[in-house]
DNA sequence: GCCAACGTTGGC
DNA sequence: GCCAACGTTGGC
């Protein structure tokens, strides 16, 4: 399995809406990225995924899940774009902020400090135990 | 609200 | 195929 990011402003689509949604998941629609759509090409059913809020905001708010593997973005007629479908799991006990994460010697080499425009990325086993435990939340 | 960083576009 | 110009993103 594997661990990756999802990055949304709450204004656009926040933790809440995708909580609403429940079971039957949302489209992750809008990516206009290949480096982020090439990732969401590689995503299996299952995959687990953060839920982060830019912007405003700039934490991990929660824990999705891939419901559906990808498919052509029905936000665009464009046939280059396609998106997987994501389910809500579990919010973060604790938020796990950008400012943190830039403290944490073990976590400022994420793609999230890194390359902070892209949207959707991946995030590695130890990263993701590690912000699990940090957020005293269970993955 | 500002602006640096990045990705994309299009003229040559 | 290069690269300047432009638009967008997102942390601050």
């Amino acid at each position: 399995m594997a661990f990756w990011l999802f990055k949304s402003e709450p204004d656009a689509w926040s933790w809440d809406q995708q909580v609403a949604k429940g079971e039957a998941g949302e489209e992750w629609t809008g990516v206009r990225n290949y480096q982020a759509r090439n990732n969401m090409r590689a995503m299996a059913l299952g995959d687990r995924g953060f839920f982060y809020h830019s912007r405003t905001g700039l934490e991990i708010v929660g824990i999705v899940e891939v419901c559906k593997t990808a498919h052509p973005d029905s936000s665009t007629d464009d046939p280059r774009w396609e998106c997987v479908d994501i389910k809500a799991v579990k919010p973060m006990a604790k938020p796990i902020s950008m400012a943190m994460i830039k403290q944490d010697p073990r976590l400022v080499d994420m793609v999230l400090v890194k390359n902070s425009r892209l949207s959707v990325q991946p995030v590695t086993q130890e990263e993701w135990d590690l912000i699990c435990k940090l957020g005293e939340t269970q993955p």
